[in-house]
Parts: structure tokens; C-alpha cells; sequence
DNA sequence: AGGCATTCGTGCGCGCGTTCACAAAGTCCG
DNA sequence: CGGACTTTGTGAACGCGCGCACGAATGCCT
């Protein structure tokens, strides 16, 4: 087992794509298999098997040649690889219908993301109890992200306040933020942002759609980031 | 005004772009601007001018050299290249935790994707009203489909009953789908889909936390489809 | 009317990501 | 033990999208 990895740099890409493939072997590895071949994984995966070898490249030279990627081995170096060692507490800001939905999903904690809290600006939201955790006042929010070792905030309020959201975050000393409100939030250098915007995606889904009524039936591109896919 | 536009393809990246200059330029409108410049766009969407100018010269030449794009004929010209001239009413499969976040949500509406219809395969659930619509039995799928003129299907299902709940939206006539399982779904050709993966949104900004550990302070590239920024 | 400032539209080069194709490496079996 | 077979790892070509830079068009001011 190596000690210490170079560390180069991951394209984008291949990053977004590292989680699809750690899904999967982790299902792999619960049905008892052992080993995977990158074509194996790439249908699984529905990229293409080069890529995926490439992908996995970047981790270091981990495949048995004629035999394929041991499924364990490969779901210990990816979860290094994308810091999956150790738990990263999130704080939800924003109660509502979405962030209640957020935090009642139990699907967060078992991937290494436990709820750490969630807060609003509501005082008649402040007090619930949802899935176990109490909404606290948003004003707790820097004593949460310290004392909770928070680095990872996720914005579920009305889009007017979400650049507020997003201020008090970084303030509090969070560095990554998942934002489902439909705006562009503006936030400090080496703030690193998601976002995840429904309207967009039934948009893109809505521009093909008038593309099929117009023409005659056409191959759909799959999109980057393996957002998108067709088969 | 032009009577027919040529129809010629659109990148993709500009296809997921189109929907958030969309957005802005709406609010725009309703803040009385009348006319905006590639400059004022791109700053507003967090992206570079050229860009901006590239993308809406898909669209055609609608801009005024030495003054810029008149926003109420932008709003209009966009909206017509992405379909959005009529609505696209969406079903929702599994009427669980985010299902019901997601039909509860008046935004789809708004936007111009009324929900039009829910269902589960969860007796208990079927007949139970979420925000005015009633859950219906997933049997009653193709019905909705067919009276409701659905092309756009949303699958909120436990992972394990998501490509059922895909292979029931085909069959019935669904063309795109919108997945929020965190699985890879299988559809035949021609059918586009789209996923929404929090545990892979959130495992990207885990491993740009994890990196930013490691070494120091380190600029964080933005994504791909306009999905990352940091600034 | 003329000149100046502004902003669009786009040709072009560059860098990144995808894919092909193949040699190297290792397995498996007779 | 050797040869056939399998599968990896990666060099190289390709294509796409990004951003610069600049000509062209238009408005505005004197
Ligand atoms: N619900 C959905 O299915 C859905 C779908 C797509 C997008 N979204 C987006 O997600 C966001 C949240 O949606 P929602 O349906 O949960 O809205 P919501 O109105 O139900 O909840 C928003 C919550 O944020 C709180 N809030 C308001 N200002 C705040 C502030 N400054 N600080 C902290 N909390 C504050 C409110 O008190 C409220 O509890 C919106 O931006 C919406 O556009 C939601
Ligand atoms: N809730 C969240 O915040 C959240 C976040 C990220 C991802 N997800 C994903 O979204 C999906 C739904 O999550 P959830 O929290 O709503 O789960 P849930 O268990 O609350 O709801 C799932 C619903 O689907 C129904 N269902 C099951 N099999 C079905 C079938 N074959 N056809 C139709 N309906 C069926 C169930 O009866 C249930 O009502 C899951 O795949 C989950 O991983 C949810």
C-alpha cells in the first residue's frame, strides 16, 4: 500500500464523475463482487470504458492487467481521493418545504455528510423538530459551523435571501456551499459553489423537447459533468 | 420580426446557459430595465461578455451595436428557443419526502411546468393531497400521460424502484425524464434524462475541502454547465 | 454632419476532455 | 512452461468550448 500519493491535479470532469463510480463499486462490493473490469464498470456507469480507465489513472496505477480493478482497493482510493475518509458535517440554512426535505433524508449521513444543523431566520420555525434535529435560530450559525467543525453550508431559502445565506456562511467560516435557490450567489475567492437549479434542468429538458416536435427524432448529446445521458 | 428561424444546433453548454440569462433578464424586465449589454449580463450571471454575446448569437443577431439587447425581446426570443412558449406539465413518481417537497413547491408552476398529477405505488399514499393535487396509483400513469399531454416525467423513487418507475414513464409515453434517484438509468433511445445527485454535488465539494487542506489556498475552477462558480 | 464612444458579432488560437488504438503486462490453461 | 487471451495504461488525434481581440455597426454629442 502506497504511503503518500503525489497529489496531481483531477480534471473537473473526471471529479464529477469519481463519485458515479464509488456508487457503484460500493454496490458491486455489497453483492460480493470482487473485481471489476473498466468495461464492466463503464456500463454500469454508461461512459465510456477508456474514460473510465483514464479516470481511474489519475489515482494511480491500481488495475491488474487482464483482470481488472479490484472493487475493495478502488473504493478505498476513491474515497481518499475525494477526502470521503472523514465525515463532513453540513449545515442546512433555510427550514422551509426543501430544507426540511433535506434534512429528513437520512441519505446524507450514510454517505459521510451528517446534518450538523439547520437554521432559519423564522422564530415560528425555530424550535421544530425535524428527523431528529431542532431548527435553531440563524443567529447560531457561526456557533455551529465552530464548535460543529461545519465546512460545507447548504442554501434552501427563498432566492431573495440567498446571497444573505451565502454572506453569513462564508462569514461563520464555511468554504463550500450547495445552493438550491435560483440565483447566482456572489462569494469570496477560494469559496468554492455548487448549485442545484430544477428550473434549469426541466429548461434544458423543455429546449429538447421543442427540438424533437420540430424536426424529426434526433440523437440527444449527453452532457457534461454525466448530467445529462441518453442510451 | 422574423417570421422562421433557421433552427441551427445549439451547444449544449449554451443550452444550459440559456435558462439563467433567462432569469435574470425576467427580473430585469420586472425591475423596468429596458436594456441590458452583454457586459451588464454577463456580470449579473457570473460568466464572461463573449460568452454572453455568443450564446445569444445563437438566438440571431438581436442586439444593437454601441447600446445592447432590449430585455422585454431577449426574454421573449430565449424563451421561444427553449420551448417555452407553451407550458410542459410534469408528472411526479413517489410521493415521498422530496416528491412532496417538489409538487408542494409553486415554482415549477411559475416557470412553466404545472404539475400534473403524482403518483406512488404506495396504497397509503394514493388519495392523500399535496398542495391541491391528489396522489394517484401508478397504474393510473399512462391515463395522466395521455389526457394530460405529459412529456416531461420526474422520478422520485427509492433508488432500487427507479428504473421501474423510468421504464414506466416510457412506456407510457414520457420523452424526457428529470431523476433524482442516485442511480444510472437505463432508457431507450432518443429519451433524454437528466439527474439531480446531491451525494455526487456534495462529494465535488468534499474533495475541493479536502485539497484545499492539503496544499494551500488554492483557486477552485469553476465547473462545467455553469453548475460550479466561485468568485 | 462629423467624429467619438460604445457595444455587438465573430474569427481565431488555445486548452481541455473524449475517444481510439495499441503496446505492455499479467492471467489462465493445456 | 509457453502461448493465447484478456485487460490495463497511455500516447495521439480529434473536437468542442472558451476567451481574446478586433472590425463593424450604431448612438450620441458637439
Ligand atoms: N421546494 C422545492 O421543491 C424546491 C424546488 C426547487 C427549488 N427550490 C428552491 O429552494 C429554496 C427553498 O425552497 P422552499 O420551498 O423550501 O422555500 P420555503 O419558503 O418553504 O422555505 C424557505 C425557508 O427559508 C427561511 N428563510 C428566509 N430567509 C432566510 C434567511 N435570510 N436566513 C435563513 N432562513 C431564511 C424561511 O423562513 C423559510 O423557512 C428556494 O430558493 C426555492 O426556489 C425549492
Ligand atoms: N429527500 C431528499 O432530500 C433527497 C435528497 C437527495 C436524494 N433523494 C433521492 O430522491 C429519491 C426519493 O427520496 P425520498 O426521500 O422522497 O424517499 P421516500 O422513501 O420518502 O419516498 C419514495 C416514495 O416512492 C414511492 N415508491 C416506491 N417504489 C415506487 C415505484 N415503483 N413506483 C412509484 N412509487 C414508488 C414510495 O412509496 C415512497 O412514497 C430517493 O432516490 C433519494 O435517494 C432524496
Amino acid at each position: 500500500m502506497p504511503v503518500e500519493r503525489p497529489r496531481r491535479r483531477i480534471p473537473e470532469a473526471t471529479v464529477a464523475r469519481l463519485p458515479v463510480y464509488l456508487r457503484i463499486l460500493i454496490e458491486q462490493a455489497n453483492e460480493e463482487v470482487e473485481s471489476i473490469s473498466s468495461d464492466g464498470l463503464a456500463e454500469l456507469a454508461g461512459v465510456n470504458a477508456a474514460k473510465v480507465r483514464k479516470d481511474l489513472s489519475y489515482l494511480g496505477s491500481y488495475g491488474t492487467r487482464g483482470v481488472g480493478y479490484e472493487v475493495a482497493f478502488l473504493v478505498y482510493q476513491i474515497r481518499r481521493e475525494l477526502g470521503l475518509t472523514h465525515d463532513w458535517p453540513v449545515v442546512i440554512v433555510g427550514a422551509g418545504n426543501l430544507g426540511q426535505a433535506l434534512a429528513g433524508y437520512g441519505g446524507f449521513g450514510q454517505r459521510g455528510f451528517p446534518v450538523a444543523g439547520v437554521v432559519d431566520i423564522d422564530p415560528s420555525k425555530v424550535g421544530s423538530v425535524i428527523a431528529g434535529v431542532r431548527v435553531r435560530h440563524i443567529d447560531d450559525l457561526d456557533q455551529i459551523v465552530q464548535t460543529r467543525h461545519v465546512n460545507i453550508g447548504v442554501v434552501a431559502t427563498p432566492p431573495s435571501a440567498a446571497q444573505d445565506a451565502a454572506d453569513r456562511l462564508t462569514r461563520a467560516g464555511v468554504t463550500s456551499i450547495l445552493n438550491f435557490a435560483p440565483v447566482v450567489l456572489a462569494v469570496p475567492n477560494g469559496i468554492s459553489v455548487r448549485k442545484v437549479d430544477l428550473a434549469v434542468e426541466l429548461q434544458i429538458l423543455s429546449y429538447y423537447e421543442q427540438r424533437r416536435m420540430g424536426v424529426g427524432l434526433q440523437a440527444i448529446g449527453s452532457s457534461d459533468s454525466g448530467r445529462g445521458a441518453s442510451a
